[in-house]
RNA sequence: GGGCCUGUAGCUCAGCUGGUUAGAGCAUGCGCUUGAUAAGCGCAGGGUCAAAGGUUCAAAUCCUUUCAGGCCCA
């Protein structure tokens, strides 16, 4: 007789293969239908708030893996929370205005006008918008994806002119000069982007400046180097490092081999001259000089400073500075220093108060104020020749030189570049630093050392420059008076807002002058300028334009959770406008996450080796968000976070190991009937601490290891822990519950009759860890587990349920499986040699002999459940010193229904060929059967 | 070059305030099972805890330096 469809084996229609590509996107579908993000905020209406606010990511090209990670982590904090019973709202924003998109909008289209420019560019923003929103759905990711935040908005746009107007009220305003990329050419400031770099030669000059101060005074000049000498009107300062060895020393022109005519300019060939040690040589093969004699001193860079030196056809001195950005690599170790014509020189300038002269207009001429009449309105590139002449009529052209580099060029007008001072308007930071400071110290910074950093950007950062020369953005909202002059009006700004509010930025680009100033009812003949706001303002502004505005958020939020480029950026700008505006931080926990690192550790560039696509579409098409989400899940987020193919081969295993779980626990209740209510909890009430009398040590032990789990995911969830639930239910499913208790459980799930207690008990225990792992894996493997979910006959979404609660874990079942488990590994160690000498296949054909300690000797009492427990059929204990087990092969037959090798098998007259359970259990179901027609289990004769 | 951070088995992670032979899972190898079967079970191998110094009775754990990598500046 076939005893196999007496079993009660395990039946289900969950899936074993996940196919999450087809299968994740009707799930959404439902979601979408339901409206789960609307039903979750109505379940929680009346919970406790967190507020996780979303950095809103630039609407620029797809979703690739750094998004990604990012907005799951997101989304796995939302969830959780809410499953831990807060009400967790989730509005998503995206930055719109900004440079990569006008850059790409122009670069397509060519020269257009602001107006023009600013529509194309909010296209552009829009179609990226639509485009991220429908990729971060698709990761599974809940929240207003209907109502999201955009920087565009004309009432966000409004909230950052009402910001800047508090700014203005504060005195936090001020206008000033800094150097920016300048086209003489298309007459415009240029960001770094639109820098193209050609090969060009231009005139190089050694010029010494004499000192004016200090012991050598009137003795020595400091020599330096340049390759633009129509800068040189606007020094004010040489720069030398402060650890580099500079020598004073007599040096001579060579006449031969300098390439230079000799004798020309300078009164003598001789010059007392003051540049750094390791660049000697190098100047005196460039400039064609050579050493006279020993050098009368040496002294440290650092020694240097302060002292003065004479403008070389000025009336004015120039300071001598120190600079750790000096290098040696080229000219004399002394940097001329023009804070209106370089970066660093406008830093160096800045830090010791030096003005910022940049004697250059719009086309690149000389304005009167480089003191100089004769080239007054002269094109400075072609000015250098007039500089060098006046130089060397000064007597102060040390030598020149042609010098081939490569020099920034303008990508439109294809001129060369010039770095020139312009207006710009900042923000005091030193106003706002010590609030700042303060302020950073009341957050939690997950990881902590997230205070150290921010604080050390924060303490070292210079003004903020908040004025851009660019189309695409809100506009600056400074009007000039009929004289010129800029006017910073709180009021007017105030007006310019709600106009704004009704209808849109572009009134600033599209209304003259004239009708604006009747539009804001400000004095006529006031004007405007096209500058916009940088975009850190906008995106700093988010606490108050979206958590202060929308009804179901804070200000101050909950959390701020980003990449760790963010301290400098968001986490920065968003904490400077708040203690501005509110004097705290936007944000109680700042969470930074790492970034996305390829195997080796490095980073993921489009330059290394690593040309494998980083769009996330391509892996959720590939494999499905949920592997995408137990990706992120699985990893330490607060490093750099690794990513490969090989992880996502692993992480496929991992995720079919848990599905099977799932997959089988749901099988083995395919007749699980939930007589009481205490079994189901579907809505989070206090769940059923009571333990059945059936319960086995291994159901106790099960649901006590659950207990476990719970706690350690609970904790983890709230500590942001991730990986450790991953690690945690990871563990459950494959050794708790796949190699221990499904394996153990086998028999009575198969065998006993169906009714029985013990199986009932089970079942319980089964039906209870299903119902727990779904809602525990809920914030991670999204789709998975509302599949599973569903599967169980959860008619709500898992993602409306709680975490499961909080029970103190039955410790004596852990103390006693953990007992038996040791026992469990000498038990196989040595049914596993046996195995390998053939005495054995199965098992079950095993005579197990155990000697057991005597602290294991009460395992006497109990020698069926261990005997269950190590899943043999003929389990013989002694006692002994130590525990040891023999193997041999069992002289018991083997029951033909369940397989264990009995003693009773054979004894039954009606069914010799079973063991008396499975006689019991045949027989009963034999009555059953005569009975009643519509048995809950499908026999053979029922088939 | 500066600031902050990271470096434990092939992969991803544990390892608390220094204290017995450094732990898991996956992967690998060898078996078993065929009543979770494009599944399941068992056993085994695998780490000078990046490297070198130092503190200590004792260091993966504390300190210093070096190397490698990341983010942000320059």
């Amino acid at each position: 007789m076939n005893y196999k469809d007496t079993l009660n084996l395990p039946r289900t229609a969950f899936p074993m293969k996940a196919n999450l590509a087809q299968r994740e996107p009707e799930i959404l579908r439902v979601w979408n239908e339901t409206r789960l993000y609307q039903q979750i905020q109505k379940a929680r209406q009346d919970a406790e708030l967190f507020v996780l606010h979303d950095g809103p990511p630039f609407a620029n090209g797809d979703v690739h893996m750094g998004t990604a990670l990012n907005k799951i982590l997101k989304d796995m904090v939302v969830k959780s929370q809410s499953m831990l019973g807060k009400r967790a709202p989730y509005v998503p924003g995206w930055d719109c205005h900004g440079l990569p998109i006008e850059y790409k909008v122009v670069k397509e289209s060519g020269a257009l006008s602001p107006v023009e420019v600013r529509k194309r560019c909010a296209a552009f923003a829009r179609k990226f918008v639509e485009i991220q929103r429908e990729q971060f759905k698709r990761l599974g990711a809940l929240g207003d994806w209907e109502h999201p935040y955009l920087t565009m908005n004309p009432a966000y746009e409004a909230e950052i002119l009402r910001a800047f107007a508090v700014f203005v009220e504060k005195g936090l305003v001020y206008q000033s000069k800094k150097p920016v990329f300048w086209s003489t050419g298309a007459q415009t400031a240029l960001a770094e982007a639109e820098v193209e770099y050609q090969e060009r030669d231009d005139t190089a000059v050694f010029v010494r400046f004499p000192l004016a101060s200090g012991k050598f005074a009137g003795k020595a000049s400091v020599a330096i180097w340049t390759t633009t000498p129509w800068t040189l009107p606007a020094n004010l300062a040489i720069a030398v490092h402060p650890n580099e060895i500079y020598v004073v020393q007599e040096f001579c022109r060579v006449a031969q081999g300098s390439g230079l005519p000799s004798g020309e300019g300078n009164r003598d060939d001789c010059a007392t001259l003051i540049l750094a040690k390791k660049l000697v040589d190098a100047f005196c093969l460039a400039a064609g000089y050579q050493p006279a004699g020993q050098p009368l001193e040496t002294l440290r860079g650092s020694e240097l400073e302060g002292l003065l030196a004479q403008h070389p056809f000025l009336p004015r001195t120039s300071t001598i500075l120190n600079a750790e950005f000096v290098t040696m690599d080229t000219g004399t170790g002394a940097v001329h220093i023009a804070p209106g014509h370089g970066e660093d020189d406008y830093a160096l300038g800045s830090r010791h108060g030096l003005p910022i002269l940049s004697p250059v207009n719009d086309h690149g001429r000389y304005t009167a104020d480089a003191g100089i009449p004769e080239l007054a309105g002269k094109y400075v590139f072609e000015a250098n020749a007039d500089i060098v002449r006046i130089l060397r009529d000064a007597g102060m052209l040390l030598a020149e030189q042609t010098f081939h580099h490569s020099y920034p060029y303008c990508w439109r007008s294809k001129t060369p570049i010039i770095f020139r001072a312009v207006d710009q308007f900042f923000i005091r930071i030193d106003a706002l630093r010590g609030a700042a400071l303060e302020a950073i110290t009341k957050v939690n910074w997950i990881p902590a050392w997230g205070e150290n950093r921010i604080a050390g950007t924060v303490a070292s950062r210079p003004d903020w420059v908040i004025s851009r020369q660019r189309s695409w953005g809100v506009p600056l909202p400074v009007f000039y008076s009929a004289a010129g002059e800029p006017v910073l009006n709180s009021k007017w700004i105030r007006r310019l807002a709600a106009a704004v509010e009704k209808r849109g930025s572009n009134i600033w680009f599209e209304l003259s002058d004239r009708e604006l100033a009747r539009e804001l009812d400000i004095p006529e003949g006031t004007t405007k300028r096209n500058d916009t706001l940088d975009v850190w303002i906008d995106s700093g502004v988010s606490h108050c334009a979206v958590c202060a505005t929308h009804p179901e958020l804070r200000d101050p939020a909950d959390m701020y959770l980003e990449a760790t480029d963010q301290h400098r950026g968001w986490f920065q700008s968003s904490l400077m406008t708040s203690v501005a505006l509110n004097g705290r931080a936007p944000y109680k926990t700042c969470v930074t996450h790492g970034f996305v690192v390829d195997v080796d550790g490095r980073k993921i560039s489009k330059s290394s080796t690593y040309a494998k696509p980083m769009d996330a579409a391509y892996f959720v098409n590939k494999h499905g968000a949920d592997l995408v989400r137990l990706w992120v899940s699985s990893i330490d987020f607060t490093d750099d976070v690794p990513f490969s193919e090989e992880m996502f081969t692993r992480l496929g295993e991992a995720y079919r190991r848990i599905r099977n779980t799932l997959r089988i626990l749901h099988g083995n209740l395919f007749d699980f009937e939930t007589e009481s209510a205490e079994t189901r909890n579907e809505s989070g009430e206090q769940e059923s601490t009571k333990i059945s009398p059936e319960m086995t040590l291994i159901d106790r032990w099960i649901l006590a290891r659950l207990a476990q789990v719970i706690e350690e995911c609970r904790g983890a969830y709230e500590k942001l822990e991730f990986h450790r639930v991953y690690q945690s239910i990871n563990q459950f499913c494959t050794v708790d519950l796949s190699s221990l208790y499904i394996d153990i459980t086998k028999d009575r799930m198969y065998c006993d009759a169906p009714h029985s207690a013990r199986r009932r008990a089970s079942q319980y225990a089964m039906h209870r860890t299903y119902s727990a792992l779904c809602r525990l894996l809920a914030p991670i493997l999204a789709f998975t587990a509302e599949e599973a979910w569903q599967y169980s006959g959860g008619n709500a979404s898992v993602h409306l349920q709680y975490f499961p609660d909080d029970i103190s874990p039955d410790a004596l079942a852990l103390e006693q499986m953990r007992d038996a488990i040791d026992i469990r590994a000498v038990a196989s160690r040595a049914l596993e040699e046996a195995r390998q000498q053939k005495i054995i296949g199965n098992s079950l054909e095993a005579r197990l002999v155990l000697e057991l300690a005597p602290a294991q000797h009460h395992w006497n009492d109990r020698a069926h459940e261990l005997a269950e427990i190590l899943i043999v059929s003929d389990l013989v204990l002694i006692g002994g010193a130590e525990t040891k087990a023999a193997v041999a092969h069992t002289n018991f037959a083997k029951c033909a229904r369940c397989w264990r090798h009995r003693e009773a098998v054979g004894k039954s007259t009606a069914h010799p060929d079973l063991c008396d359970r499975c006689e019991k259990v045949i027989s009963g179901l034999a009555r059953h059967t005569e009975q009643s027609e519509t048995c809950s289990i499908e026999t053979a004769e029922t088939r």
